[in-house]
DNA sequence: GTATTTGCAAATGATTTGCAGTGCT
DNA sequence: AGCACTGCAAATCATTTGCAAATAC
């Protein structure tokens, strides 16, 4: 219910495939596309992966989503929220928010810079507590 | 000559593409697989993507080179140095390097979490001062 | 009713692989 | 000499496109 507004707030025609998608992408926290491809098919038999690809664009254009790049991984896709930086586990692969604002990280140092600062994006890896 | 050096000391040939690549990387500070093969074939007329492609990956796996993905654009490559953050241009495109450790930035935050921490890759976008 | 979206199949683009020949040490 | 590397062609994998039918509003 909550997610067809979402989807109309940004002005995009709320189908279930997209309303699929969303509730995925807030189930997981982040998920990839053939995750997002293999866990949707369960509902939607039918659904083609191209569908999967456009609407991912289209969230992606209204910044509805988010794309998250990894190292030695595919992206990963997040509903946009509050500012948060990353933290992978190299070992198991997991990746985990945490809650910080990134701008504020860096302000100081990129104050002189004379750039117009948007976004700040910090991915951390490392090993994970269980896998140590 | 010194190059030369730097593929032996991680036991890699020292062959004359993997030079001009080190080379390139060098003097661009950070260049996409495309670039570098349009770059690279003035000297090497006969040389292959596969060659590139088989060449960047064994570098990163031997951390020589490190990859560094971009927001809407394809991953580029850099010579792994001293730990900095990337700024880039969402207008002009232009991918530059910060010089401040973002290890020590985020360690407070991270202390809690428990993880062991390897890594931390800090990236900047915004527009610069030209483009504005 | 109209414009958007879906799903298919085909096209394109990017990366990887196998292998025979070459070159580094 | 011996093993790693190169370059080619083919294979694989990822993403995009065009289009007819279906669906949201």
């Amino acid at each position: 219910m909550k997610n067809r507004h979402l989807l109309q707030h940004y002005k995009l025609k709320a189908t279930p495939q997209r309303i699929a998608i969303i509730k995925l992408m807030e189930y997981s926290g982040h998920i990839s596309i053939d995750d997002l491809f293999k866990e949707i098919r369960e509902k939607f038999t039918s659904i083609s992966l191209a569908t999967l690809y456009k609407n991912i664009h289209t969230m992606i254009s209204v910044s509805l989503i988010r794309e998250v790049k990894i190292p030695g991984q595919k992206a990963k896709y997040e509903i946009e929220k509050v500012p948060h930086a990353h933290i992978l586990c190299k070992t198991c692969g997991e990746l985990k928010d945490i809650s910080f604002d990134p701008i504020t990280l860096v302000e100081d140092t990129v104050k002189s810079s004379d750039y117009r600062v948007d976004e700040v994006s910090i991915m951390i890896s490392g090993i994970c507590p269980n896998c140590k």
